[in-house]
DNA sequence: GCTTGTCTCTATAGTAACTATAGGATGCAG
DNA sequence: CTGCATCCTATAGTTACTATAGAGACAAGC
């Protein structure tokens, strides 16, 4: 099939595919004659894979080392866990980030609806100096 | 003051500080004979609101309408409130779709925990085209 | 006056994970 | 055979910075 076809298959955009060829992540398939990619039904699972992964925020590196795990034979259940859970705790390490950002954010907008206060709550909040004590709840971005 | 010690002041790095400048967030400052930038307090406070914005997630897009309207004599509270709400709803946004992928993250890696199957559950979860049903609370990334 | 060390300057490139665009070539239907 | 969708490569743009190179500036000590 053409990359096209591939593309409808696996919900990936075309120029991702090509994409992920340049990463190393989709082996470069057969040519036609005229240069076009001509792909097999092994592409559009490991695609997938690709897709899957990427939709549960793995990072192309992991995904990578995801790909290299379970191409291996006898996939080494030890490893894709390791991957996985360090995924995991990042994840849930940018939730609890999120979820401090959204503390602060919500007690100023709220503070700007209730218009208890004469200036607004939310260029104090970015304004005062004081608001640092915050800080610790949000630590480096990232 | 020089950059240094207003890095210092604020804990904005020196390098960030010029960054700032070049996006227009902060306004080129003087320069002495030999071309070293010469701040002044006001740019302390202007770089803390600049950080604290940076720390609560805000684009620099959004930053820069916070400045535009923090700047404007008697500030407008409605279209403050406007880019921070909008703010919020994207920061709740995040979470949701980062506790969708959690969920599902979080159910291969406990799987693999118990070692009560066969094959690899992450590898599964990942191949598996059957975990597209999943797809609607996994909406596009970013 | 000279050296040493720290700070500052500009400009460029790199990061993640794509997306967008330009400028052509190919494949297929009518 | 003409028109349109699809394909090709290569390059640059996105976000919010960070890193690096190579050079000039400032303060202290000798």
């Amino acid at each position: 099939m053409r990359i096209g076809e591939l593309s409808g298959q696996t919900g990936v955009k075309v120029v991702t595919i090509r994409f992920y060829e340049t990463q190393g992540l989709l082996p470069p398939p057969r040519r036609t004659a005229s240069g076009q990619r001509e792909y097999t039904p092994a592409d559009v699972a490991r695609l997938r894979f690709l897709r899957h992964a990427g939709e549960l925020g793995f990072p192309l590196s992991g995904v990578r080392e995801l790909l290299g795990l379970a191409d291996a034979p006898g996939t080494d259940c030890d490893a894709v866990h390791a991957v996985a859970a360090r995924h995991l705790e990042e994840v849930d390490s940018r939730i609890r980030r999120l979820q401090a950002m959204r503390r602060v954010l919500k007690r100023a907008v709220s503070a700007c609806e209730a218009r208890v206060v004469a200036r607004c709550p939310v260029v104090e909040t970015l304004s005062d100096h004081a608001y640092c004590g915050e800080e610790h709840a949000l630590t480096s971005r990232r």
